[in-house]
DNA sequence: AATTGGCACTCAGGCGATAAGAGTGCTAAG
DNA sequence: CTTAGCACTCTTATCGCCTGAGTGCCAATT
């Protein structure tokens, strides 16, 4: 919320301005500005018009006698304010239904043709997450004994979302007990989200009357380890060529970074978590984004639904991004995903 | 097998210049031989020497005037004849060993640590693969009911690795019948290695007594759906920071190359796969790795048991690498790895 | 016959000067 | 308030030069 009072003149001449910037990734000159956007004005009038944009820290340039770059405020006006949302063609939105319908029914494929498919239209990275564990509600839970002492614990969340983590017990454990255990469990914990579980669980096996005690009590210990979403193994990635080949990576450094960002999925969870608390369509920018060292990126985010629970899709690239297309791309697939998930 | 006779002074030459390109990455002249490694010869025998190698293709100039580099065929020579192995230090071994027996138990976990500790010891780039599911034998089976139409197929085998795979069902279906399913099921295929399943599942399940047909019939054709390894979210790759700050990757293009390798991993599963033929430590240097566009790199792997079955775990790095420490490395942690996962 | 010193030759990489081009800021006039 | 004109700045590319590293070969030596 950068508290700015643009005349008409100062938002045509931005709009163009970051208009040409995204297209052509290189420092705008007055010129430029005059011949390609019919503004009616000298390129001298518009100088000075930069120059005032300069003074209010909306563009600057990368050296004395090159011309102007938008700075990350002014694509937050420009996204906020001056922007037209581009809607997506018949094509664009038959390409995106068809890849998320086609192939297999199972959420976590689903989510990685959303991801996919994000990319191949965005020409950016694109992203997806698994709902949010935790909010999701338990449907059913499961003990599966494998190999001598280990239990899987198998829980099922109402989005169709399954998760299973193998537990360690220190005896053999005799069958019976094992599925007694499961229905005390099941009688107690069903219904609640996994948020709910972690917190209370304590509390709700205070009294154990039937089933294995020692075995809750392992139960209850590893809670947390069981619901907790391992968040970074719900997290797809792909288009990663698409964001290399643009000009702001020709930089191995660059690079660099954004290999390691790969490798860190954490830090991109985080952020898209961060994103996750609004609804609809997300633009984030830049350091807002906090991708640690990679900044200069953009996200476009959205949340969809599954169920009662949430995740998150979107793209990042650049900065300088094409955010009027891709808002409508990242939006779009978010609903088309949601009704996937929902009419289940 | 290249079949070349060398002299003992082309050996020790070959050995030498080897050794120094590992540790500069600069071409080698024959002045910083003669100098750096006491051959007893002065420069220009070096020269007359050197010529030789270059004649049988065992070493190269990047240009006229430069010192020499040696090829990926001289690298296998060093590799299979004159290389000496590093054995590992005591230290070494204890930070090995403790990181690998420390924290969680869950394979996958192990997994995980296992890479950590080889990208970390290493300075390489670190790979683990879990072991080969079509190996496994099939110890318990599982058919847990989520959501309305969806079935949790729970597959375990005996060395502690499950896999869970959700089923689409088309009718809402009955829980008794579905245990009783689940029972025929384990009836006819547990024991069998989940390689044995896929081929003769058709055959098993011709007659059927009981359990629901239609049930059967689904999961008889999803057999190679369930059982078949997706092996590329097996693979856990860590430690990218190390080889992209090597001289080898300062070059923007390979950087990308790379990039889209750790994207795909299908291609690096599959130069994995095929190193796992042979027993024990494999060295697969340059084209022999046949990872794509990244050649220049090789792999120093290993299989480990699991009970029955194997995986493999290694590490990749430009073909200039201290294959002497590797081996060691690699090897020791693979048979930490076979220890821990087979005395369970 | 193998080894060695000497020497001319080649080539990559660094440095500086020069030229071209893009774009600005300022001033003065419309 | 707008605009044309102009001097000024700064980047980028190119050329030529030089230096250093390293070779290949030949003739001398052991």
């Amino acid at each position: 919320m950068p508290k700015v009072d643009l005349s008409a003149r100062e938002l045509q001449v931005l709009n163009a301005l970051i208009d040409c910037y995204i297209k052509t990734a290189e420092p705008v000159g007055s010129r430029k500005l005059a011949t390609k956007y019919n503004l009616g004005v000298s390129p001298a009038t518009i100088r000075n018009t930069l120059q005032d944009l300069e003074e209010m820290g909306l563009v600057y340039q990368p050296h004395t006698s090159a011309g102007r770059i938008p700075t990350e405020v002014s694509y937050r006006i420009y996204v906020d304010n001056i922007m037209q949302i581009r809607p997506l063609t018949n094509k664009e939105k038959a390409q995106i239904a068809r890849e998320l319908t086609s192939g297999n029914k199972a959420i976590d494929q689903i989510l990685e043709q959303s991801c996919r498919v994000l990319s191949e239209v965005s020409m950016q990275l694109g992203v997806s997450m698994a709902p949010r564990f935790t909010e999701g509600i338990l449907t059913h839970l499961d003990l599966v004994p494998v190999g001598e002492n280990r239990l899987l614990v198998v829980a099922a969340v109402k989005s169709g979302l399954v998760r299973s983590v193998v537990m360690e017990v220190d005896s053999v454990v005799n069958p019976k007990m094992v599925q007694e255990t499961a229905d005390i469990l099941n009688e107690r914990l069903s219904g609640l989200t996994l948020g709910q579980i972690i917190d209370t669980i304590h509390d709700r096996f205070r009294d154990v009357s039937y089933g294995d005690p020692k075995l809750i009590k392992l139960f209850t210990e590893s809670a947390e380890n069981i619901f907790t979403p391992q968040t970074d193994k719900d997290l797809h990635l792909m288009g990663t060529p698409n964001i290399t080949s643009q000009p702001e990576f020709k930089d191995p450094k660059r690079l660099q970074e954004l290999i390691s960002l790969i490798e860190e999925r954490q830090k991109i969870v985080s952020s898209l978590n961060a994103a996750a608390i609004y609804e609809g369509v997300v633009v984030t920018i830049g350091k807002e984004a906090n991708l640690g060292m990679l900044d200069g990126c953009s996200m476009v985010t959205s949340t969809y639904r599954a169920g009662k629970t949430t995740g998150t899709i979107g793209v990042i690239g650049p900065t300088r991004m094409e955010y009027s297309k891709l808002m409508s791309i990242v939006d779009y697939t978010s609903k088309v995903l949601s009704r996937i998930l929902s009419k289940e």
